[in-house]
DNA sequence: TTGTAGGCGTTATCAC
DNA sequence: GTGATAACGCCTACAA
């Protein structure tokens, strides 16, 4: 059925069409009476702006395309919080699924930017450090984590630092021996966590037996752990993921090794399983909605020209678990 | 930058605007050469046509919201799979993130639906069972699962009789005892798999401790098994899906009872996890992306004002692991 | 086989 | 303070 036009309302009202276009836009100068009886009407009859005939006047698509992986369950997350932001903000968030290399999905992305739908690009999955949006497209695009110019990781997701406390409080728990199972080093976070990883193993004089790479999958965990040469000391592993700690705990658990004796393992995400594994996972929670708020509130920002306004508080915090054994109390 | 339109390809090519959109739609009669020249013309100056636009002459968005709930993580594939027939199909799918009970979901639905913006909503999230689109709206609602006027269950998720194969099986190894801790009965998808419990249990005479509502989360697995009456029989514990089917471990664990004697347990969803817990976790695979795949392919050909065909493959299959015990062999 | 013309619902410019 | 009027880019009768 057909919708009310902005010129019905205007009919009904007794006014002309602009003025109820300068009603719903705050633009203009009209009266206080005719502007309460035309809000009255649009909303009595159900009124609501046609999207396409005002992106067709205006320019602008109103349309943001997020672009995601196909795998990774904390991107649900990220996506919900960036749509949120994006819907407050005037715009339609459209989710684009892409499989595959981060090559393959910056190709995609360039098509996007090249069809000139889209006013902005937020990427939650890797793309290539490099993109560029193609000449003449004013199509912005917004990694959701990324390097800045000194190669510093920034974005809500890019702080490792907590890395580092983990690394820290365990070599205070007498730990010395240390492995890092990174996850995939497309992601500038994994790149980040790793980063962090080796300066606080070098800070602190610890024995790093080094970073393990792979997917993001419990298996690489649990092969990094079967391949491990036998240890005399406790292994402290630090995993990209809770799903990598899962599979270095099953790892250990067919090596025969034990919690804490053999092995200590901690996670990053606070994936809700990791509470309810025998031992339960210490890990870092993340919170992944404010963190894809983040992101879309400065693709949005800049959409308008405006400089988005840095973000305090922090995403993120550590939660102590059965798999990290007895720590020393403090901090 | 302003982008090409057909006006300009028209110039170049030296025909009219009409004969452009003829090419682009295939519609009228155009002569092979005209068409490729159009075509030619079209690709090398990047061309595309402006959605804007077309979907105000038209009169039809190309929009489709997916309604998202923010907390489970296979919406994420469903998600995947339900854009990705939209797209291929011409449509914009926009997610929307609605916390809450089905009816303030229910509430956001009927709002995007008023809105007039969108030729169609998904809702993979449960909306309450009777929701109608609103007066004089031609906005489709499908939900992702359904029942039928029969109240059979249907949509790809809502198929639950493989958990009558669990049972069946586990009976043959020998279990009498079971209960099912089923998950939100909000959701089709637990309801059609507790009534296809309650049947196989009754068929086969076994005895039922009952069904265990709740959330999908661990910790009402958990609580299920700590506040189970002590039993002298194992009991096999049905989980609606693996998170509750980790926190049954997790309880059984708490209170001391070793699987598979005092107790067995399967998932479903086939989450990643319940391979590498110890014991890993017996579950149901589910496509989900090939489901949201359907679910999308619903409402598009409704769209369309095609029919679907009905599609065959079974999206799920039984995995079995080490946390419903050996088993005897043979199906 | 190709071209002309009108309008989809908005916003924005300019007169009144 | 308000109202005519002209686009925005596309599709589609209808005319040539």
């Amino acid at each position: 059925m057909n919708m009310p036009t902005s010129r019905d309302v205007a009919q009904i009202a007794g006014v002309s069409q602009t003025t109820v276009s300068y009603v719903l836009n705050g633009r203009g100068n009209v009266s206080d009476a005719t502007r309460a009886r035309v809000l009255e009407i649009a909303a009595s009859i159900g009124y609501r702006p046609n999207q396409a005939a005002r992106s067709m006047r205006t320019r602008r698509s109103g349309r943001i395309a997020v672009i995601m992986g196909a795998g990774i369950d904390t991107h649900l997350r990220l996506l919900a919080g960036a749509a949120e932001v994006a819907q407050d903000a005037g715009y339609a968030a459209e989710s684009h699924h892409v499989d595959g290399t981060p090559d393959e999905r910056g190709h995609r992305v360039l098509d996007l930017a090249a069809s000139g739908q889209y006013e902005g690009i937020l990427t939650i999955a890797p793309v290539p450090d490099d993109l560029e949006p193609p000449q003449g497209s004013d199509c912005l695009i917004v990694p959701a984590a990324t390097f800045d110019a000194d190669l510093h990781s920034v974005g809500p997701l890019a702080d490792g630092t907590l890395i580092g406390d983990l690394v820290e409080r365990l070599a205070a728990a007498g730990h010395r021996t240390f492995v890092h199972v990174s996850g995939p080093d497309q992601y500038v976070s994994a790149r980040a966590r790793s980063a962090v990883y080796t300066e606080a193993v070098q800070r602190l004089g610890l024995h790093s037996l080094g970073l393990i790479g792979g997917g993001w999958g419990a298996e690489t965990g649990r092969r990094a752990i079967l391949e491990l040469p036998a240890q005399d000391d406790t292994i402290a592993v630090i995993a990209g993921n809770d799903d990598l700690a899962i599979g270095v705990l099953r790892g250990a658990a067919e090596r025969g090794w034990t919690l804490p004796d053999d092995l200590v393992v901690t996670g990053w995400d606070n994936h809700e399983f990791g509470a309810y594994t025998t031992p339960s996972i210490t890990t870092v929670d993340v919170d992944f909605r404010e963190a894809g708020r983040r992101a879309m509130r400065t693709l949005v920002a800049a959409l308008g020209h405006d400089d988005a306004q840095p973000e305090e508080r922090g995403l993120m915090r550590i939660i102590w678990r059965e798999s990290t054994g007895p720590l020393p109390s403090g901090s």
